[in-house]
DNA sequence: AGGCTGCTTTGTGTATGCAAAAGCAAAGCC
DNA sequence: GGCTTTGCTTTTGCATACACAAAGCAGCCT
């Protein structure tokens, strides 16, 4: 289980593969306007490539269901509307909470201890306010408890989820006090799981995740984004 | 939410989505042996194309879970372990069991209508012994659970981890007896259901698709496959 | 005048060619 | 004799070229 394949320590990166990250952070970001057509040769252009590549990463962008590809009619971004981006939400609370109460029962004690190794390690983090620390510390945190469930493919789904919604997340951790909160949150979720108790830490992990949530749609509505 | 769904009417078949379905097809009946190279221009060959499409086919793959690619050292199919599987269907478990219990709290009266008709349905096909019918069945049963959470994103998921599975189920179900013990396991979700108790309905969806695994893991080990 | 039809245009789908990287193997060196 | 190095082969990654389908437009017919 868990053959832990990482292998983000991959050679050179690929044009291919730096074009779909492009294009996955300018949606994301919103630069791109949902349902705006993304046509092969235009951003070949831009990217200075051909349009090979350009399409192996507009499909792995459909892939991932940012982008629609309609058969020989285009490529537009996926429409992001509010309901769609909370029903995400909602689905990665679920898995979140589904992860956590697994890992709860099954991690080893060197699990729980890096990871509360780690999450100690948040405090200073939001001490000093650091957006993108904290962004990269609740990405391992949680990570940590996918794998923790020593399912390797529910951890491969899970990270992949996460992923798809990193770009909103980290919007919405901007918000005022909302570092505060999340640590806070996460420490009641640590609480749990060291009780061993995986039906309140999942209770609270989907809290967690709901509560970024309402951030993120506060902001989104502020900011008349998506 | 659930904004309407699926253009899954598919215009006239690309060239790289037939070569796509049928690599699928291959892998999962299992004619094509984990960590097999795929060459892509012995594809081309052997399918009358051009590398072109096959490669976007074994990109699609790829995005599937059913190959590996491995950057400038060719494609591989994915290692299907029997731990893989299991980690697998212990996945769906947890999200159809999710699925239902907001399915439960959700669903119109309507929805629950449909669902219920549906799955008398399916006493004829027990009967009868039709696998076929009953996998066309089953696979309906479930999308009409994915869709009553009222959360398209997750059914979306769901849908696609169900069809990632597809292939193994089929197998399972060809297992003596399990035509009748799935229809019996529906049936006590369908109480559950019937009874409002989400809580319930999941625990009783877990168990079915555990049951299920089960079977498929006996057959798999009979069968020597993977 | 309005709708239909055929053409044009735009852009995707597919084919092919080329170059670079990974793997292999053999030969040379210590 | 073993290890390293270098060149060769294989195969991918990318570029370019061509074909065809779909949307837009204009002219014609009704």
């Amino acid at each position: 289980m868990t053959d832990e394949s990482d292998d983000t320590t991959e050679d050179r990166e690929l044009l291919s593969d730096r074009i779909r990250n492009a294009l996955a952070d300018e949606i994301a970001a919103g630069k791109l306007e949902a349902g705006a057509a993304l046509d092969e040769q235009q951003l070949a252009d831009r990217f200075g490539a051909s349009r090979t590549p350009v399409r192996e990463a507009l499909r792995q962008l459909a892939a991932n269901g940012l982008v629609e590809v309609r058969a020989r009619r285009g490529v537009v971004v996926a429409r992001m509307t509010p309901e769609r981006i909370m029903d995400m939400f909602e689905t990665v609370a679920e898995i979140e909470a589904m992860c956590v109460r697994l890992a709860t029962y099954r991690m080893t004690p060197l699990e729980r201890s890096h990871l509360i190794e780690l999450h100690d390690s948040s405090e200073a983090i939001v001490k000093k306010g650091d957006f993108d620390a904290y962004d990269t510390f609740n990405r391992a945190f949680h990570e940590a408890i996918y794998h923790a469930t020593h399912n390797s493919f529910l951890a491969e789904q899970a990270i992949a989820i996460h992923n798809r919604l990193m770009a909103f997340r980290r919007a919405q951790l901007q918000q005022e006090q909302r570092l505060d909160r999340s640590r806070a949150e996460h420490e009641a979720i640590m609480q749990a799981i060291a009780e061993g108790d995986g039906e309140l830490a999942s209770r609270r992990m989907r809290a967690h995740m709901l509560n970024a949530a309402t951030a993120l749609r506060r902001f989104i509505e502020a900011n008349k984004l998506a």
